[in-house]
DNA sequence: AGTTTTATTTTCGTTTATGTTCGTTTTACC
DNA sequence: GGTAAAACGAACATAAACGAAAATAAAACT
């Protein structure tokens, strides 16, 4: 009766049919599964399958077609396609600025992050660099520009996001010293620390400051709102803060204490 | 009513199709599809696979170019695609030979090298796996596949070939026991040595096959004909060796006595 | 038994995918 | 640079597929 309720409380009211795991059985054997044959298959009228189909590409078994389902394709980083597209333009405009402060020939570390990945864009034109960077996503876009050593971390392929993840990381990184770190984080609060959703993540950001020079700081002002759990380090840690929008009150007084420059990416 | 205005101002109605993935499939393994050719293989009319690639190339999966589509610049192929499509059908068959010998469930290394790539991408459909490679282009095939951890080992880009080279590589691998080492070579003699143009490559080849309960040799006959300075291993220390063509006279009765196996592609 | 819940079928209006036609754009060839 | 062929995209018609809801059947429970 309770699970019941849950069940009604929650998303998707699944209903379990003995079909369920025949149909993903024929569709991970075929690659694919129609209306027509598995009505047939199972000797259910059309309308019935095709509720089992929407149950199943509900929960993210199936993905659904005119006239069956296939297996989902890149299931991953569809999320991920779209929290690119946010904020897209503020991020360039702030990547731009950031890479303008990276002066040709230097080292630099770029973390993972849809904020780094966009500073990554703006350094497709930039000489003689050393890249290292625990982000599949900005080796793939520094490629193409033949002037710049590019070196990965090691460590698993988180495919949400083009992120290697794992000790394997740290370790690659105690082997550099970076002129410059640009990191990114999931939010900031209004002590001045930067936060991030990944615990691992945040010993890797952490490792990444201690092993450079100077460490530069990309945020749109949308992390402003937002809060996560785990703590990366202080502003005041930061050498230069590239943001869009103008600090909320007080944190901007902090900044200017801590020696923490903020640049604002100028309107076009 | 209502509701297409709502779709009118959404973003773009993806009509979603059996054939999608099918084309994203034959793109990934040919580097390129035609409209012609895709008409054909799926029997509809032109019209039809324009408006499939129209909308595939809207979603950022494929690049639309006159007559069919490419796959999009920043994805995995780099500039060496000349030498992908040399021998690339002998290549595609020796690398499905090759993966039907890789169970489900396993853990495999991939190393660098266009034969190794195409094993990647006859590896798409497999359940399960674990891939860990030193090959850039190998993780970007295979991070389609859900069902396919992958993980990178460290290392410097090689834009060349998309390969991650330094020392960061072997302190990778030995962290790891495979269950199959999938090995290429630039170059293989009549002693039946396996030899490669690059030094450094050597030693991390040779520190795979001792990480690895198997090893499997994925080679086209023009291997052959050429030779390399560095020596990798002896035949004898592989377990499966998959090629297109009879190996040269003595060789074949050197592999029988070591006891390893050879494997011809099917023509098709 | 009777009642309630769950699963399925039936029906029907709506949406979607596809083929066809036609005018426009691109490409290739002279 | 001009021309012909190929490729393209828009618009429309149609048939298939779809989803919502009501009707029916089958369990499950009291």
């Amino acid at each position: 009766m309770e699970i019941m309720r849950q069940q009604q409380a929650g998303a998707t009211p699944i209903s379990q049919t003995f079909r369920h795991p025949d149909i993903l059985e024929i569709a991970r054997r075929e690659g694919k599964v129609t209306v027509d044959g598995l009505a047939e298959h199972f000797g259910v009228t059309h309308q019935t399958i095709r509720r089992d189909l929407t149950e199943l590409a509900d929960s993210g078994k199936l993905e659904r077609v005119h006239g069956g389902a296939v297996l989902p394709s890149g299931a991953s980083n569809i999320g991920y396609a779209e929290r690119r597209n946010l904020h897209e333009e503020a991020k360039t405009r702030i990547a731009r600025a950031c890479a303008e402060h990276i002066p040709d020939g230097c080292s630099v570390f770029l973390n993972i992050g849809t904020s780094t990945e966009a500073v990554a864009r703006a350094l497709l034109h930039h000489r003689d660099l050393m890249v290292v960077t625990n982000n599949m996503n900005v080796a793939n876009i520094l490629v193409v520009n033949p002037e710049c050593r590019i070196v990965l971390t090691g460590g698993a392929l988180r495919r949400m996001d083009g992120g290697l993840v794992g000790n394997l990381t740290i370790e690659t990184i105690r082997q550099f010293k970076f002129d410059i770190a640009v990191i990114g984080c999931s939010a900031m609060d209004a002590d001045g620390d930067l936060l991030d959703f990944d615990i691992e993540e945040v010993g890797v950001s952490q490792c990444i400051i201690a092993q450079s020079r100077k460490t530069f700081l990309v945020t749109d002002h949308s992390k402003f709102k937002r809060s996560a759990p785990a703590r990366i380090a202080s502003a005041r840690e930061v050498d230069m803060f590239f943001t869009d929008l103008p600090l909320p009150a007080g944190l901007a007084e902090k900044c200017d204490s801590w020696g923490t420059e903020v640049h604002f990416a100028p309107e076009e």
